[in-house]
DNA sequence: GCTTATAGAGAACTAGCAGTTCTCTACCTC
DNA sequence: GAGGTAGAGAACTGCTAGTTCTCTATAAGC
């Protein structure tokens, strides 16, 4: 038993409460950045963030529910809807967000989360009302104001209609594997939303 | 070193080859519907296959490969490709087929596969590859009926608009939870599908 | 019908991860 | 200053993927 005490960690200054969370959450993202989500171990986190795995699971229940609240925490703030006076020009914004979203650090996490969610309906139903109030949220906006404008038939306004676009997106996250280019995005935007809109796409070629 | 030789199992009949292969599908299949597939192990699988596990290294790589291609083995054949003479029954048709292959073990299995694509870009390709065979081979053919009748301008058929409806479809089953009911279906087919193809679907009401 | 190579059965084994529990102690609150 | 809360670290259990070993049934070649 040659137990060589050396400095004792336990008396370094200790994290509480927001500021270890904060911590952990750090730990997670650079883990997920640096090996993927499935190379993502509670006990590589706690390393990482210089925890203990008991704060860990006093916090989260498990791997799923931490991966989810870090990757809420990476997600960028709601951003602000476009009003650009074209229902084309304010969709293609929106899907571009979107997809720069996915490029990064969030789509690795949302890999992980959307398998745990395939296999836990619980976390399959919280992970759609995240994406109905943040996609869905913001194409409700910016068609308002195509109908406020005119531009477009308010009857047309349904929530299959609205979903046909981030739906061809997410798609193409999840099967397809490089980056999303933007002929996909024009693609999607003037083939399949603004057809559904009844906006024709040449009337609103003016930017981009 | 007590060792009770018993009944030798060694000396059983053993079977090898496509009969084993065939029984070890039945295995991944049977755990599948019983305890859906992230209860599924190895040993579980050996187990009710009676075989062992190193007879299943022999064959696939991993858990996801010996999945995937049990997956494959328990989808229908391809369905015969419906014509009716309207654009919309045959639509709904396929639609139909597809919601109803995704709630048996077919659609257990998948959310195991699709968990796997998420975290391997090879698997994910292969998916993809399938689906695109699948689905997408089908909707091209009544898409091809249905220029061919003039119900449907040829300019309109392209890769986009053809995916627009399985998209929807794959998302209800990624991130919904219970059986796909029909007006999910009607309501796709209505209000995205034909409207992209120029099909008013009023014209096209009469059965069903 | 005999010989030989292949491959299956079963079991023991390693290694790694999720999750739990323990001790010790820093920090906050009263 | 006392007491309670919670963090650090480590030891531990239990399960699973994947490997490797021995023994032997079966198929294929002669």
């Amino acid at each position: 038993m040659t137990v060589v005490p050396g400095p004792d960690h336990r008396k370094l200054p200790r994290r509480r409460g927001a500021v270890l969370s904060r911590a952990i959450f750090d730990a997670v993202l650079a883990e997920i950045a640096e090996s993927g989500y499935s190379a993502l171990t509670m006990d590589r986190v706690a390393e990482r963030a210089r925890a203990s795995k008991a704060s860990l699971y006093r916090r989260w229940p498990g791997r799923a529910a931490l991966v989810l609240d870090a990757a809420y925490e990476a997600m960028p703030g709601p951003d602000a809807v476009p009003n650009t006076g074209s229902l084309r020009l304010d969709t293609l914004t929106v899907m571009r967000q979107g997809a720069r979203q996915l490029e990064g650090i969030v789509g690795q996490a949302m890999r992980g989360v959307l398998g745990e969610a395939l296999q836990n309906p619980e976390v399959a139903a919280e992970v759609r009302e995240f994406a109905r109030g943040n996609a869905g949220r913001m194409m409700r906006e910016i068609l308002a104001n195509a109908v406020n404008r005119g531009e477009c038939d308010p009857d047309l306004v349904t929530d299959f209609r609205i979903e046909a676009g981030p739906a061809l997106l997410r798609q193409r996250f999840i099967f397809g594997s490089g980056p999303i280019d933007d002929d996909f995005l024009v693609g999607v935007v003037d083939q399949v939303v603004l057809p559904l809109f009844g906006v024709d796409p040449k009337n609103n070629r003016r930017g981009t």
